[in-house]
DNA sequence: CCCCAGGTGTCAG
DNA sequence: CTGACACATGGG
């Protein structure tokens, strides 16, 4: 156990904001497996404590602790609407997610819920990755997924989605597609190289680039982000999908990554109080 | 039994 | 190039 101090860090918001998936709280602890290695981490103000056997540079390289969020925030504050979400979920940053991982929890989030997606990608770490302890399971490497059979896969419930995951998991495997290699890319480049993986289109290539690749210029576009961006800026309510994202890094500027997060976030909140709401409603009745 | 969920591939027009 | 539709699975 270790501790270090943390400026402009929010750990709730940053593992809340759905775009990690291994990741679960209890007590005010969260536990999540990065790297075939159980972390739990606690915050109180600006201290981190770490129970792992990860090095505190690793921590500081997967929570992107050496980002500059007070200019990155300078950049973003183009309009009140942002702006107020900047001050809102301060501290929200993004993580530096393993490429392979998030590729394969991206491939398994098309037409799907998170917790869908959750309970896929623990399925596939029970069944096919290597045990760290009692109950807790690194994520599979590629080789290991590809070993399996696309009914097992089914199995693992991850529906239509197992045929492209195997698929994905033979190329990597076999060194066909050198995922890693994507880090070296202009982003443009490695957004058109992810899009040639079947059942990768752009929104999860910009998934991948934006939580994987360093790529901060990415902006994921899916339905949360066209209902928000819509709403917001009255000049995409005409655009589609790919035009919206054009428009947020022009609009947003190189950081516009960011942005989609903490827009994402607000969209993510603002459904669960609707349901809430539907709910006590209901409830009243 | 309807609809929807961090989309994408396919196939008419 | 554009729009409609299927796709497994779980939940409202």
């Amino acid at each position: 156990m270790y501790s270090l101090k943390v400026a402009d860090f929010n750990l709730h918001h940053t593992l809340s904001c759905g775009q990690v998936f291994r990741w679960d709280c209890t007590g005010g602890w969260w536990s999540g497996i990065v790297s075939g290695k159980v972390i739990r981490i606690a915050q109180e103000d600006d201290e981190l404590f770490v129970d792992s056997p990860h090095s505190e540079a690793l921590i500081r390289s997967y929570f992107r602790l050496d980002d500059d969020l007070g200019s990155i925030y300078a950049s973003l504050r183009r309009d009140a609407k942002l702006s107020g979400l900047l001050d809102m979920y301060r501290g929200l940053r993004l993580i530096r997610q393993e490429p392979w991982e998030c590729l394969v929890s991206y491939l398994c989030s098309s037409n799907n819920t998170i917790r869908n997606i959750r309970n896929a990608i623990r399925n596939m770490s029970m069944c096919f990755g290597a045990q760290i302890s009692d109950g807790k399971y690194a994520f599979p490497a590629p080789e290991e997924l590809a070993r399996a059979e696309c009914s097992e896969l089914r199995e693992c419930r991850l529906g239509f989605r197992a045929d492209v995951v195997r698929a994905t998991a033979g190329l990597v495997a076999g060194g066909e597609f050198d995922l890693e290699g994507l880090r070296e890319l202009r982003y443009e480049d490695a957004k058109e190289a992810l899009q040639s993986l079947k059942g990768v289109g752009p929104k999860i290539a910009d998934c991948v680039c934006l939580f994987a690749l360093d790529k901060l210029e990415a902006f994921p576009v899916d339905v949360h982000i066209e209902r928000i961006m819509k709403e917001y800026y009255s000049a995409c309510r005409e655009l589609k999908k790919d035009a919206i994202g054009d428009f947020a890094r022009g609009y947003f500027g190189g950081y516009c990554g960011y942005a989609q997060e903490y827009l994402y976030f607000e969209e993510m909140k603002k459904g669960k109080r609707e349901a809430d709401t539907a709910i006590s409603l209901a409830e009243d009745t």
